[in-house]
This record gives structure tokens, sequence and C-alpha cells, in this order.
DNA sequence: TATGGGGTTTCCCATGATGGGAAGGTCAAG
DNA sequence: CTTGACCTTCCCATCATGGGAAACCCCATA
């Protein structure tokens, strides 16, 4: 199959397959005649394996390693279990990370009129930070 | 003072600070006869209020929004209100969607031995997610 | 006064993952 | 054979930041 029904069956852009390709990601793909690429079964479950590891937020890098895990049958599913655990505490640090600002806002927020008045908290306070805040 | 001080009293590094200027986000500094930027307290309170809107995740584009309203006396605190008040939904929502993953990416985990063995339903999952997954 | 070290200037390049778009070749249906 | 949808490569843009080179400047000390 041709690179648009690639791209159609994994949700992956044709943009990304070629540069996923230009990359070393995945291997280059054979050609037609035309140097049309030319796509197999295999290659599409690579692929919407790729797209699964980073819709769950892997980096292509550490897709690239979760591939070699994948492909290499003799690795310990603790290897896998190792990266994915490492994954899983950078999510959710930043996770905590966007949380806590949104609740520093929230609480500027709660002080702020929010009516014609000019006068703001939030305002008020970004002006007035001194680099290290202990009140937040 | 010279960038390098501003630099260290507001945490913004000289880059940014002459990046800042090159897109217009603050005024250009003046300069000695030797063509050195020089920085008074006024630009310091800005790069301080640029900084802390930075730090809970505001854009430059909004950065810059948030400037413009800092400075117009006669705005309404509403406007700021409701700037903030959507960009803390922003935040939330990509808290959530980070913990989500987390949260797939736990449940996985949770069910691979993590040993010796090389069965991992973590890569078995990536490898069959068939695009839309309504297990998840 | 000369020298050296540290600050500053501008300029270019890199990141990570993706999209946009141009210019040209190809395929299949009518 | 034409038309439109596909494909190819190549370059550029994003966002915010850092790295580094080459040149210049400033001040203190020898």
């Amino acid at each position: 199959m041709n690179i648009g029904e690639a791209s159609a069956r994994t949700g992956v852009s044709a943009k990304m397959i070629r540069y996923y390709e230009s990359i070393g990601l995945i291997a280059p793909a054979s050609r037609t005649a035309a140097q049309y690429r030319v796509y197999a079964e295999d290659d599409i479950h690579t692929l919407r394996f790729i797209r699964r590891a980073r819709d769950l937020g892997f980096s292509l890098e550490e897709t690239r390693a979760l591939l070699a895990l994948w492909r290499d049958r003799s690795r310990a599913s603790a290897d896998v279990k190792t990266l994915a655990m490492a994954h899983i505490r950078d999510l959710e640090a930043k996770a905590a990370e966007l949380q806590a600002m949104a609740d520093t806002l929230r609480h500027l927020a709660a002080h702020c009129h929010g009516d014609h008045r000019p006068d703001c908290p939030i305002l008020s306070d970004f002006a007035a930070q001194p680099l290290l805040a202990e009140k937040a």
C-alpha cells in the first residue's frame, strides 16, 4: 500500500512517516519503480506501535528504545517496566507541575474582582514577585 | 546596570533578555557608548513580571498581552481575570491529559511481571492498538 | 602602561515534533 | 489524452531556549 493508506490506517501523517524513516526510527520503505514508498502489514504494526507510544507521551528517542525492546524477544520484561515506570514518573511530575501553576493562578484569580475596576491582584503579584516567592 | 546583573536579579538569562527585546516584548534598552545595554529598576520589574508569567505557563504571546494589560491602568480587572481563567483551563486540561497517560501506562505496567521473562503486556498493548482504543 | 580575565556584542546554529507549501512526477478513471 | 488525486523531494516555520564563535570592552593588577 502507498503512504497515504498507511497513514490513514495508523493515524501517523505521511509527513511523519517520511520523517521517521529519515531519522532511522523505521526502516526505509521499499519503493515502486516510480519511487513511491510501499508498506506492508508489518509496517502498519510498527507505525501503530509508534503512534501508541507517542500518544502515551514517549519521545521519539524513547520510542526508539521501546521499539528495540519490542523486537528483541530475548529482553527481560523488567527492562520494559523500568523504562515505563521512569516515564510514568516524568508524566506525573509534569502533570503536578502544571496543576501547581493552575492552583497558584486560581488562588490569585480568586482575589480578583473581575469587574470594571482596574485593580487586579493577579498582575500585582506578577509585578511584585522577587524571584523566589515564599508566599506561594 | 549591565545585562548580566539584570539577568541575575530577575532570573531571566541574558540570552533571553536580548531575545525579548528582539521580538518587541520589551523596549530596546538604552546603550552605553560601547553599545552595552543598560537597565534600570523599571526594567527589572518588567523582566520579573515576564519571568513570573512564564513560570506560570503563559506563552510569550500571552505574556505580551498580560504586559499590555499591566501597563494599561484603565483596563478592567475582568479582562485580566478572563485571560487568567482561560489559561487555568488550558493548564488543567494539559495536566489531566498527562495524568491520563500516566494512568494508562500504570495500568499496563501493573500487569507486567517485570522479571527476567520477555512477555510484557505494555509492549503487546502498544503493538495491538488499532487506532481508537476503546478499552483504555 | 600593558596584560589578562571576565563581561558584552552580534550572528549563526541546534533542539523536538510537527505542519505548510512549492515544484514536479505518477497513476487511474473517464 | 486529460484531469484530479496522489506521490516525491526540498525548504521553511513553529516555540522558547541554549551553545558557541569572533570581536570588542572594561577594570584591576603587575
